[in-house]
DNA sequence: CATGAATGAGCTTTCATTCAT
DNA sequence: AATGAATGAAAGCTCATTCAT
């Protein structure tokens, strides 16, 4: 994962700096454009970067890509760390938790749920692989609180696995199919509705 | 919807012919490289009709779209038909099978829906109305089997149309989020699962 | 050699039509910038095949650089051919006029020989290995003659293959070296001189 | 000649430390790639100077040819006054002394010759005249030893400046015909015989 | 109806050169 | 004197689309 994006430049906060410019500035192009339709020129546009120089810190148009995913990726670990739902005890407490949790962020950046559905077809392999390993461990992080919960006796599921992923699945219903409901809900009812609907599901 | 797509030629049974041939052969481009990576040249390859005659049946590119997601479409409304489901008149049984039928259909057919949830950005504006039209469709379809289920006792939920779009987004899983659970669970058993994991949360 | 430049057109007449036309233009533009300083943009503009076209009958710059020696190339093999000097018997009369058929070839292209010994090095590998091939047999037919006058007696040298590739190389005297000798002789005079040159090293 | 490539830098010790550096190193580069391959920024690295640094030495990319051209020239001046050949009496043995010592040299700078014949396009017409005009000496200084020769009646030739030219050029066959007879003969066999050519050719 | 050659805007990427520090 | 980030024109090449035959 570590200085996957190769840059000519030396300065190493510099990198940072303009790396994540280049991230958040982009995504709102890809959003609106999709990836393929947005070209370089746009973006050195939007970043403010001349496209030369956007090049001493990339060296593929994917690398914009990767960035976008990046900045994502973290946003989410992040999240679950900042609330502190590692360290909530009783399982069924901690399972709804971290799904609401998860579902206000993912209301807050429905965009880039769905970017992340619809471009991940144009990230290179290598970088492929450390997407799916970081989704797997949000799997994970669901599963143990399932498993917990089946000690203790709350939960009833036949399959920890099976039901972590249909849940983090489900985290992403409002971003990917939430037009069908656009207007006729409010967003805290939907969550309401959607964390019973996972509750529901493994009690 | 009819005529949509706007043709040179005359002959409506050569157009409806050829339609179906770029469609067809078509989706399997874009399935492997996405939309935006295969090349006009490249879909006159496949479907063996050179590429100023694929001109006098389309319009533009997004035409060729707009025919590989009719097909598929059409695929789903008349999956329905053909398995006899409208017919059952216990809702238990009629929603069951609906889901059983729907998840057969996506599993056969997941690159397909894949392609869907990906490309749909590039459908143009007229024809994605009618993509949503079709989408609510199939909602209104389950949420008539969830309100009798609810009259007869058997259902309980708060929300009809909330849980018939939940559930009609839980028949993409697999297409969408399958890779997690690639090489650990059959189809058979994926499938039990998921119609278990619905039926749960109405019940 | 055949079918060594891949082209997107169907009709092979035109092909060769347009090899030609653009192996003919774009030498001048060679001769004049060197390949590198030479733009596609302007290869465009010489041969009139706008860029897209043109792309059509190569898949690189290389492309036309190869299409330029090729031209080339059969002009010194066909030279010999119509000049009937395989035909003549006497080794010291064939040697003769095989060096000023040669030499007046030269004189007529010196902007082409230069042009190969300068750019030879931008050929994809594969080509200048059929560069090189031609090169040989050029030098064989020299060496052929020098054999055969030898065993009669009229030729003294160590070594044929040795004097045949200096010769060949002796031919190349004009175009890469002739400025110092510009203005202050005729190119007759020239000619002569290095006929002259050249028996003499032979006798 | 002195000061013809303008420096930003005062000190004039430096500066030649300076331009030698960049022309050593660099000739490598323009051997290997080709001067228009070769980009600054690979200069930069090859002879350790930073990009802004280089160009306090330099004003274009062309001024690190003239010093490649100029360190070369150097050498070839330099190594007939080092190798007393023009303290030798007897034009004879002056002359295959003098041929033999280029010959030497070419050989050992075989790369080198060649990059002269490939990228002097690419020079300054300014300095291409003085590349030009050293050619000429060294042409000249072969014709002062011909035209001592004609007069102690030891060389029979008609036109000295002619001849002096063509074994100026016949110098340069292995760095630019070599490769036909690579593997074929040693280094002394060609030498060896490239004199005799030579001499023959004058006595 | 069918063919495929032709068009040219637009794409990603490179690179000599400048200039603030 | 030295550093290296910044500039932007221009390069090679692609591709949806048109049109003469």
């Amino acid at each position: 994962m570590k200085g996957k994006i190769v840059s000519q430049i030396k300065d190493p906060d510099l990198i940072r700096k303009r790396h994540l410019q280049i991230a958040r500035k982009t995504s709102r192009l890809f959003l609106k454009k999709g990836y393929s339709a947005t070209g370089m020129r746009e973006i050195s546009k939007t970043t403010g970067i001349t496209i030369g120089n956007l090049y001493d810190y990339i060296t593929k148009k994917e690398d914009v890509l990767c960035l976008v995913f990046d900045v994502h990726h973290r946003l989410w670990t992040e999240h679950l760390e900042k609330n502190g739902v590692h360290a909530i005890a009783d399982p069924l407490e901690q399972l709804e938790t971290a799904v609401r949790r998860m579902l206000e962020l993912a209301h807050e950046n429905a965009d880039f749920v769905l970017l992340m559905y619809r471009e991940s077809k144009h990230l290179p392999k290598r970088f492929m692989k450390d997407v799916l390993a970081k989704e797997i461990e949000l799997i994970e992080f669901f599963e143990g609180i399932l498993r917990r919960g089946i000690k203790k006796n709350v939960f009833h599921i036949d399959d920890t696995f099976y039901s972590a992923s249909m849940i983090v699945y489900e985290l992403s219903f409002e971003p990917l199919r939430g037009w069908s409901l656009k207007g006729k809900k409010t967003n805290r009812d939907l969550i309401d509705l959607t964390v019973r609907h996972i509750m529901k599901a493994v009690l």
